[in-house]
DNA sequence: CGCTTGACTATCGGCTTCCGATACATCACA
DNA sequence: TGTGATGTATCGGAAGCCGATAGTCAAGCG
């Protein structure tokens, strides 16, 4: 059991990421994770809709049929982590949250962004 | 100008970030990495020497020829940070703070690690 | 009304990256 | 002398990435 998990892709991660702050559709996803990364990571659609369906295969995120989706005419697919793709997201976060704090010693880390 | 920097490749930032504690070679790059990433990352030595070279190529990384090399009958292969190198690795890091940073509100993060 | 523009989802093709397997040499220890 | 760790290296296929492209719908505009 148990079983070894292999580190996320890095667009996978990011997606769980911006799902941790609720369930949301594509293009939104899209816009958050270059928002939360100060605009590094520009996720293309070809990225996105990938990623999308092999989180979705994965069984880490899920497509919501309620809630919002119900607005007129929505055309919008919206999606949100599974139990597993909360913990996951969890899990990595905690991870990079180790690393980077193995890090904290290093000087030069001021200049930027906090 | 300050030329549009594509996020590094996952593998190639955790080399880079085993590098800012000091020169070393690729063996012991390999287990540092582990090590850093509380044994989720483990790299083979395919994705090493492959990352190695592609970080040679992009002027990130230097093989260094003096210092530690001279050890007799050394087979090792030292490498070291570029000026530029070490700056992509210290920007990379603050990107990181930062994510991670965002999410600190997030619950179920205390549960290991630290 | 016809046009453009922006929001939105989606796919295809090709390139980059990843990574397990494999190989081979040296050293240490039993 | 054989087994296991250290150490570097390559190959081939799989996985992931991403720009280009395309189509739909709604809104704004002359």
């Amino acid at each position: 059991m148990t079983k070894r998990e292999k580190p996320l892709p890095a667009n996978s991660l990011y997606l769980l990421l911006a799902l941790l702050g609720g369930e949301n559709h594509g293009y939104a996803l899209m816009q958050l994770v270059e928002e939360q990364s100060d605009g590094a990571v520009r996720m293309g659609a070809g990225t996105l809709y990938g990623t999308l369906n092999r989180l979705l295969a994965g069984g880490l995120i899920i497509e919501t049929t309620g809630a919002r989706a119900d607005a007129a005419g929505e055309r919008r697919r919206y999606y949100r982590l599974t139990t597993d793709g909360d913990r996951v997201a969890r899990a990595e976060l905690r991870r990079l949250r180790s690393l980077v704090a193995r890090f904290k010693g290093i000087r030069g880390l001021e200049g930027v962004g906090a």
